[in-house]
DNA sequence: TATCGTATCACAC
DNA sequence: CTAACGGTGTGATACGATA
């Protein structure tokens, strides 16, 4: 039987988020143009004109403010809809090409090139970048190697000027291809490796991948851990992730925000709980599994000593695993009464799902082995259509609130309309929002 | 001493 | 209102408690 080497792709969008926002306002194009994390805190992604002004990524907006301003630049708030809607659009194009496709983001994944051979494969990269510009006027990078880490390294590459035409390709073995130049870049672009071990593998002399592919084994694992050992061997080109077709069910699901405005009453407390909570049992069914413990926390400052940060939470394992908002909710808000305290300026609240177990599970196995769970319930699913066919809270359970504005709800000031999810926000007079 | 559970770190995007 | 700084998830490691 033949064994074919592995070979795989990683396609990233460019900027996505203001790449998202540019596909529909045409007059953002060639500019400086930022969006904003949550409550327009920071910014998430800049366009290439943006960078070049030299905003930083993750720098709080009033800091890059008036910079943006003299330089004819806009700013806008997160669209999240727009983009998951845009990203599953992105991945359904590339699946249908080629079909062993690994989505790792909302806006990259891996595929599954082992199939072809090295000329064959280029070909189906730039094939990949043509449609999604044509489709979408999505602007993609493809980076092809051996394992996976290869691949995201050579995406890196492919988005840098040098790197051009948008695709390259470090599949090929050591000595030939772009190889060579893999050897020269700084170790900090490689994917696992962040800040905190680029400082200390340059303390020990290890500037470039180069470098750092001369240390022996040994010595990687010895002073950094396993994790680095496996980046260095994926580098090396030995493959040690694998490729994962289906995603694993998340263990923990975690639903938070930071409050818009100032939250001071247990009631707010309870509308902001109650929505994380929703959001949460959504994606909990989502995975087809059910939740066994919940954990409600919140940070806040007191005005009477503002210097110190208040954060407490508590947990409760539920008798039953379940997947019902209704039960989750009632649990939830039980363990916020008990540890809410008056006169405190809370500023962020959140809750966790863990011990999470498949839904089809239904009786306890071998006592103590599993929790005992109630099943997934049917007024749930019920629910869940529903929202999805005529949109997002149409049902949905009273200690939401249903207020239009609440001091806990996100301040987005700046946000675009929701094109493709949102009827009621297609622009009447002109279409695609172009003018 | 081995193991367990939890907190913290580090990273990604 | 004159300060403001994101959210979600995983895995490894460190550490204290426990048997």
């Amino acid at each position: 039987m033949m064994s074919h080497s592995s070979r795989i792709g990683l396609v990233d969008c460019n900027n996505f988020y203001v790449s998202c926002e540019q596909a529909f306002n045409p007059r953002l194009r060639k500019r400086p143009v930022v969006v904003l994390s949550n409550n327009d805190g920071c910014v998430v992604s800049r366009s290439t004109e943006a960078k070049q002004a030299g905003i930083p990524m993750g720098v709080p907006y009033f800091q890059i403010r008036q910079q943006l301003y003299n330089i004819n630049g806009v700013a806008l708030s997160s669209n999240y809809p727009l983009y998951a809607d845009m990203s599953s659009r992105a991945m359904r194009l590339i699946h249908e090409q080629i079909p062993q496709q690994e989505i790792y983001s909302i806006d990259e994944c891996f595929v599954d090139l082992s199939e072809f051979a090295a000329d064959q494969a280029l070909v189906e990269a730039f094939r990949i970048r043509q449609r999604l510009l044509q489709c979408l006027s999505l602007p993609v990078s493809i980076g092809i190697g051996a394992t996976k880490t290869q691949a995201k390294l050579a995406s890196a590459m492919a988005k840098k000027p040098s790197g051009s035409s948008g695709v390259c390709d470090l599949s090929s073995p050591p000595g030939s291809g772009r190889h060579a130049d893999m050897l020269l870049q700084s170790i900090r672009q490689v994917w696992g490796i962040g800040r905190r071990i680029t400082e200390r593998l340059e303390v020990n002399g290890v500037q470039t991948i180069g470098d750092l592919l001369g240390r022996p084994e040994r010595w990687v694992r010895q002073h950094f851990g396993i994790n680095l050992l496996r980046t260095v061997q994926e580098l090396k080109g030995q493959p040690r992730l694998p490729f994962q077709t289906a995603p694993e069910p998340r263990k923990q699901i975690i639903a938070s925000r930071s409050f818009g405005g100032a939250v001071y009453e247990l009631n707010d407390l309870v509308e902001a709980v109650s929505t994380f909570v929703t959001r949460a049992g959504e994606r909990l069914r989502t995975d087809h599994s059910l939740a066994s413990v919940i954990e409600v926390y919140y940070r806040a400052k007191n005005l009477a000593a503002p210097d110190i940060i208040h954060s407490d939470g508590a947990s409760i394992i539920l008798a039953a695993a379940t997947d019902d908002t209704r039960v989750l909710t009632g649990y939830a808000i039980e363990v916020l009464e008990s540890i809410y305290q008056p006169g405190l300026k809370y500023k962020k609240a959140g809750i966790v799902l863990s011990g999470i177990v498949p839904a089809n599970i239904r009786q306890p196995a071998l006592s103590g082995v599993y929790p005992m769970t109630d099943g997934p319930s049917q007024a749930m699913r019920v629910m869940d259509r529903i929202n999805q066919r005529y949109g997002r809270d149409t049902v949905k359970i009273a200690s939401m609130g249903a207020r239009d504005k609440a001091p806990w709800h996100m301040s987005c000031s700046r946000r675009s309309r929701r094109y493709t999810t949102a009827l009621t926000e297609l622009p009447v007079l002109s279409a695609h929002g172009m003018r």
